[in-house]
DNA sequence: CGTCCACAGGAATGACGGGCGG
DNA sequence: CCGCCCGTCATTCCTGTGGACG
């Protein structure tokens, strides 16, 4: 059968076969659905902080904080919404802008985006940031509006570049007549504050929201609403749903967690032909996310970072329980010389392992052995099998890697 | 009870590369 | 376009330390 008769199959199967979803798009990180679940407090406590906005008043600068996948961006989002919507009937002169600070990166492209918004363009870069700063504020005072501006991700931007940017930020009102800024502030880090000088603090958190994250109950909650959008009708099983808002809200009640899970397990299933997305296709999508996960952090992992990591690996092997910092070292200094490379000092190796440790590869715990000195105990934190990601991502150090094993081989016998 | 191991991890400093601002 | 500055990674030097051993 010639080949293009057998990509038509695979098609055409796809097209007529049982598809499960209704609405892919639903289960999407940035969709915003109708109605939030659990969260019509929240809703409302910044619904009232705005209102104001409506007849003209200021009101209050806002700092929202929460864990990731708490729905800050969703309530914020759907809020403003609603506000613009309302203040477009009434005619109130409100605008908003949504900046996501990880996203944008810096001081500078942050103002861009506000320029942006209030319809001036800045080159993409040339100018000093005070300059655009002041193109941005005399735009604003002549077009005489409420800007309500939404800065996400906020604790990104300044543990990156500082807090000179929102100090200006805080104090523009001073200078302006005709019109006002209102900023409402989303960090992920509840220990954001620490960084912040007192003065913007002040007046960046004039109102103060947390969001706790959500229980399984009301992951529950979120998912069966999402599922019935996003699926056709029983093509989701009540213990699916069940599994999945469990294994999410173990991970500090990440909704976004949740939702993910959901995608990929319907994924899963429509690509296999079922016509019910399983308790086993949600197990089965939290091993893929992980894996996934780790290929990708793997994956882009320096080499010196990967030569430390087989170097536990290969340790692993033979000792069990413990392998210390100086063994890794050691073992690392004699791949090193294998590989005719200059090894890192102790010192950053140390760091290397914490680092690995901090993104979940390695589990490092100190120790105390006494009279044998004080060291860090060092597991795989991941199945051994996944080493293998190393040689497949990439290809040099995967030869390298297998040259060593050949000798370390032949040392043995 | 003091010693001393085998590191931990902070601070200062240097090399390098890339982007900002003039 | 170029110099400068800033962030990142690494080194060097350093002080700190929990607890088994003698």
């Amino acid at each position: 059968m010639p080949k293009a008769d057998v990509l038509d199959n695979i098609f055409d199967k796809f097209l007529k076969g049982p598809t499960i979803f209704k609405n892919h798009e639903v289960l999407h990180p940035d969709y915003v659905p109708d109605y939030l679940p659990h969260r019509d407090k929240e809703v409302q406590t910044i619904g009232k902080i705005l209102a104001p906005a409506l007849r003209g008043y200021r009101g209050s600068n806002v700092f929202i904080y929460g864990k990731t996948g708490t729905g800050k961006t969703a309530v914020v989002r759907y809020t403003l919404d609603h506000l613009i919507r309302k203040s477009r009937e009434i005619g109130a002169p409100i605008d908003s802008c949504y900046i996501n600070c990880r996203l944008a990166g810096t001081d500078y492209r942050v103002l861009s985006n506000l320029c942006e918004t209030v319809g001036i363009v800045v080159p993409f870069t040339g100018l000093a940031t005070g300059e655009v700063f002041d193109r941005f504020r005399n735009t604003l005072e002549a077009k005489k509006i409420a800007l309500i501006t939404i800065l996400d991700e906020i604790d990104a931007l300044i543990k990156a570049h500082g807090d000179v940017l929102l100090y200006k930020l805080t104090r523009i009102n001073e200078n302006l007549k005709g019109s006002k800024v209102l900023l409402i502030g989303i960090s992920n880090d509840l220990h954001f504050k620490e960084f912040l000088d007192p003065r913007v603090l002040s007046s960046l958190s004039e109102e103060e929201i947390v969001f706790h994250p959500y229980t399984a109950v009301e992951l529950k909650d979120i998912l069966s609403e999402r599922a019935e959008m996003a699926f056709i009708e029983g093509s989701v099983s009540e213990g699916a749903l069940h599994l999945c808002s469990a294994l999410a809200a173990s991970e500090h009640g990440d909704a976004r967690r949740a939702l993910d899970l959901l995608r990929v397990a319907g994924e899963l299933a429509e690509r296999e032909g079922a016509s019910k997305v399983t308790e086993d296709h949600i197990k089965f999508a939290q091993k893929k996310i992980e894996e996934d996960r780790v290929a990708e952090v793997l994956k882009t992992l320096p080499l010196h970072s990967k030569l430390v990591l087989f170097s536990v690996y290969l340790m692993a092997k033979s000792k069990t329980e413990g392998v210390t910092t100086g063994d890794v070292f050691e073992v690392y200094k004699e791949l090193c010389s294998r590989l005719m490379l200059d090894p890192l000092t102790q010192r950053r190796v140390s760091g290397l392992v914490n680092e690995l440790d901090g993104v979940g590869i390695l589990n490092a715990r100190l120790v105390s052995l006494g009279r044998y000195g004080r060291t860090k105990r060092i597991h795989l934190g991941i199945p051994p099998e996944s080493i293998s990601e190393i040689y497949t991502s990439d290809p040099w150090v995967g030869q390298l890697m297998n040259y060593v094993l050949k000798c370390i081989q032949k040392q043995k016998k």
